[in-house]
DNA sequence: CGGCATATACTCACTTTGAGCAATAACCTC
DNA sequence: GAGGTTATTGCTCAAAGTGAGTATATGCCG
């Protein structure tokens, strides 16, 4: 827990109701007639070569299949705890047996903006972040792994910062916070303008990309309704667009926003706990680590710096083994030291982004 | 994200049960007899003078009172987000507003080891932490503040290493680790063995003390059954103390684990995001700021150090005012640089604890 | 007015970063 | 099989950041 935790806040509800009960003795009253269903959800990330990629299900909605993460719901009595049935579900609907999993996020207001339908239950989900090494012998009994970035095309800039920023994203939004009727914020309680958030989202103005805020440009883009999960609620602003393209791959509910805050988590965990190596084979060379570190990132990495603040920091030890034709001079192969673990508070894989 | 964010995941669970229907299909049945509720608990924080405080309300557990977090269930046609119902229910118990509030975690396993009394609706509390200035002129309608450190007294080393640490604790767990009869994890998934855990979470072995692994080491306390809330719960460990004192005031349900959640998110953000001055008035010396920070982290801080990364990290600007009768040479007085977080990504009071 | 206690300014050695240069060693191609 | 390609590996260097100490300023109190 050194630096960078939860990272990843939801946007701030805006008024409090008036609450007709009150105090704790309400505890025990039971839920009245919409009942509320928990929704495990599991963003699974892999990388395989520089590829980072999710895992997802086909979800067949008004007659067109969408993507969508493995889920279901939590059965108590079924389910020991929320991570067993997470895996459970991941188990029987893709066949892949989970390693790593964190809870990321809970998220309450899904159908916030959606049709008041009350005969459905209130839907609570809770996303998780599963990390799993690539392995293609292990066959998949359901799902595909899908390339995170189609989802997200503005997060990578291993090639440079992605045009679509420039050419679609800033505009659009240029044009969404001048239609902005007054100078506040949009949610109460947050101390951004919508022209703060740009700037602070997107890089504009000399500030500088921080890979980090994937959620806080999602929910960016949602907000200007640029993304189709944003018209599919219903929202005000996604009308105006009308015809133009939207933005990236769209997901089931709010699956996009789940893979959003799992990325961001992602990447800044990164950089202060190890947990590149669940992506990783056993032994792998310096190289490799730092292409998965990029592919994550999103960005390039100096090699020789990192390969400093790797083998200094005590994260990895030789094997004593080599790769050969990888294309050069063979790679001494490495294995993850465990050890640190024990040895240090906060050991990642501290790097800042170069721009070559 | 920058650094820290989830920080605090919660144990793995172990391993996954037989699960009957396969499918996102499954997600539209409504759920079993006994039926889902949804607590949502706050972990409320303030800093009196260099006293960080906790709000509680006390809850009678078999004739006696007992502390516990402000708390209530979620109720989709009350309460539009879980936010608001969290606001709602604070408000309605204590009488307070709440200012800054981020979400901690989902707790899914109370209950995992009391009687399995299907009857009850099982619960499923989500923990949030929410920081407001001390304001002695605000009455609180229900409600105390209480010492944070009553609750975790080897977290304070302010005055140095707490003795409980050494006297009691260390002896206590050791010779709970030599009880365990295999080296294996208790949990499985866990990398580490009661011991590399001891080693870890108190800094035993020449390893250093983290003042964010605030959970683990409650965690540990409560596995070793050293915390009274493991009585309660029944576990087996708790036994063999009979008689012994257990280490810190407990609390109703599993709040206390929440806090112990609260306050290492807290410890861990501080140091990368300006949330102290949630704590602090609006204007402030910089000695004030430094002794809530210090407060916090239940550490002392190089007084020089600490003023210069606050002011040449431009998280302060001088109000060209100064605050006399502190007891020497007047001190400035600063405000917050609100402005910071469109400048940086990652603001926040980094700091490393000094022995002084 | 002198001593005290705190605030504030400045110095300095040491470590950590960001970035580049150079040499090495296999493989590939012609 | 010689030379080019590509990636690994070792090294340097300046700039910035960090930990810790010293000196001066300034109000309060007796």
């Amino acid at each position: 827990m050194s630096r960078h935790d939860d990272v990843c806040a939801a946007p701030n509800s805006n008024t409090p109701q008036r609450e007709g009960m009150v105090g704790p003795d309400a505890m025990t009253e039971r839920s009245g007639p919409a009942a509320i269903e928990i929704g495990l959800n599991a963003a699974i990330i892999t990388c395989a070569k520089d590829n980072p990629q999710i895992l997802t299900v086909r979800q067949p909605v008004d007659d067109r299949p969408l993507e969508a993460l493995p889920f279901g719901p939590f059965t108590p009595i079924r389910h020991r705890t929320l991570e067993a049935g997470l895996r459970t579900w991941v188990a029987d609907q893709t066949g892949l047996h989970l390693g790593y999993a964190e809870q990321l996020y809970t998220f309450g207001d899904r159908g916030r903006h959606a049709r008041a339908d009350d005969n459905e239950p209130h839907a609570v989900s809770i996303g998780y972040l599963a990390l799993n090494r690539f392995d293609e012998s292990t066959a998949l009994t359901g799902g595909h792994w899908q390339g995170v970035y189609a989802f997200f095309p503005w997060e990578d800039w291993r090639s440079g910062k992605p045009e679509i920023i420039d050419d679609e994203i800033v505009p659009r939004l240029t044009r969404w916070l001048a239609d902005q009727t007054s100078d506040r914020p949009d949610v109460a309680g947050s101390p951004f303008s919508r022209a703060d958030r740009l700037r602070m989202c997107f890089g504009t103005d000399g500030t500088q990309w921080d890979e980090e805020k994937v959620l806080e440009r999602y929910e960016l883009l949602f907000e200007a309704g640029l993304v189709e999960e944003a018209a599919r609620e219903g929202r005000d602003a996604a009308a105006q667009w009308d015809g133009l393209p939207q933005f990236g791959r769209a997901m089931h509910l709010d699956h996009r926003r789940i893979l959003a805050t799992a990325l961001g988590r992602l990447r800044a965990k990164i950089k202060y706990r190890p947990v590149v190596f669940e992506l990783m084979d056993a032994d792998f060379t310096l190289f490799e680590l730092q292409k998965t570190v990029e592919a994550i990132l999103g960005s390039h990495l100096h090699k020789q710096n990192f390969r400093r603040l790797v083998e200094s920091g005590g994260l990895v030890e030789a094997t004593g083994n080599v790769r050969t034709h990888t294309g050069g001079r063979p790679a001494k192969l490495f294995r993850f030291r465990s050890e640190v673990l024990l040895e240090r508070p906060a050991p990642g894989v501290r790097v800042h982004a170069t721009l070559n």
